[in-house]
DNA sequence: ACTCTGTCCCGTACGGCGTACGGTCCGCAG
DNA sequence: CTGCGGACCGTACGCCGTACGGGACAGAGT
């Protein structure tokens, strides 16, 4: 083969590199899951995306399923909740379940993946330990304390994985919009009058909003729970 | 092709058979991916359990997409909430979320997809409304409605994405609880005592005590929103 | 200077995927 | 008997994840 016509330019570089690290394919993953969307991530599109072969990554990372791991905890660096001393945990709280959606809504390719793969990743258990350990400092015990995370945990991502689908390419949020229009448009007024009339704030509009009223219905809870039980 | 030679019982009664129909396939789908997982879901495999050619599907879906989206929808037959005169709202609330959380924990195979592919389905957009008048009737205003109904869907979808893939498959739920041993194991109880602590209450035991509890945080919040707003 | 060795990198190939296209077979209407 | 319309599917194409084996090159040993 006529590989000594390969330009350099092409050839990245063929003297040492240093080694292709995982973090920077981690790094150009998420980029190209939260531009094209998840289903457009292969193996061998990253791979011509940092201008090495297909299996080069593989060096790096046993398999896919190992990447998109690294990926969904990548996210995850930030993740951890940052308690001021003079604020109320109760704005703690709502600050770090904010700021989580914040950051999951920011990768909307990288969304579905930590939901699936659990808090097994170093940054993952890095903020899981700091929530915990805040809670245990606002006066939760230690059968209250992880109930109380995963209630969190649990409604952020419920919340991210009903937005992010709209986010994730423009392909899929295109196909939504004209699903639901469609929908919206040939449904029978007389069958469906509540969904009719209460359509726009069921899907579209606000979404921030919407998270915020749950979230606020759930710290109420939380609130009511934290005095009852005491501290 | 020595096609005559093919025994009948192989060839699935080749005089005309009604039609496969729409409703068979997402049946067999369903089945297929609860069983196997939804990763194992692939055209051809589905039209071999049915004993036909793997084209033989797209006269019916257009399109493997078409078909996830008939799967999410036709789990939710029996999704409507079912108030009862004389119990209080709270009451069918919790019902229907738990009620739902079960039904999808049900069809673990499916449900990333019910999430995924929005309430736009039959069943789906009649259980909506279905909903929604309740809501309506027990008190929530045309602006509170969407947003209590859109909150309780939120926490339920979180906490099925949460648990559904510890038993979408065997493969995965062992891949799973091998990497949380070996993370409890290896840990660095100096660096993570808190994680170490209420590990098992964290991600193991008892869901479903998990869930209650988060559902009752929201509830209780709800109710409290419910008798500031008034009715 | 010349080999040796280890490390990175990748060309090739295999089996499986979704699905476009163009038949083939069948029961039935004329 | 002939023709037709619809259910069915064999084949093929371009992707996918990845096993395998080998090529290129830096530095160590002689």
């Amino acid at each position: 083969m006529a590989q000594a016509a390969i330009p350099a330019s092409e050839r990245r570089d063929r003297t040492r590199r240093a080694a292709l690290t995982p973090d920077e394919i981690v790094a150009a993953a998420i980029v190209l899951a939260d531009r094209d969307g998840l289903d457009e991530l292969s193996m061998r599109r990253l791979a011509a995306e940092l201008g090495v072969g297909a299996m080069t990554l593989y060096g790096q990372f046993r398999t896919k399923e190992d990447l998109l791991r690294a990926m969904a905890d990548a996210v995850l660096v930030d993740a951890a909740p940052s308690p001021s001393p003079d604020a109320a945990w109760v704005d703690t709280a709502r600050d770090v379940a904010v700021r989580l959606r914040a950051t999951l809504l920011d990768h909307p390719g990288v969304a579905p993946l930590v939901a699936r793969c659990g808090p097994i990743g170093p940054n993952a258990l890095r903020a899981t330990e700091a929530a915990l350990a805040w809670l245990r400092g606002v006066g939760f015990d230690e059968h209250e304390t992880p109930r109380v995370f995963q209630s969190l945990l649990t409604y952020v991502l419920g919340a991210v994985a009903l937005e992010a689908p709209y986010l994730s390419s423009p392909a899929l949020r295109e196909q939504k919009a004209d699903a639901m229009r469609l929908v919206y448009e040939s449904l029978p007024a007389s069958v469906f009058p509540n969904t009719m009339a209460m359509a726009d704030h069921l899907f579209i509009l606000d979404p921030e909003a919407q998270f915020t009223y749950g979230l606020e219905l759930l710290l109420t809870g939380l609130q009511q729970r934290h005095t009852d039980v005491g501290s």
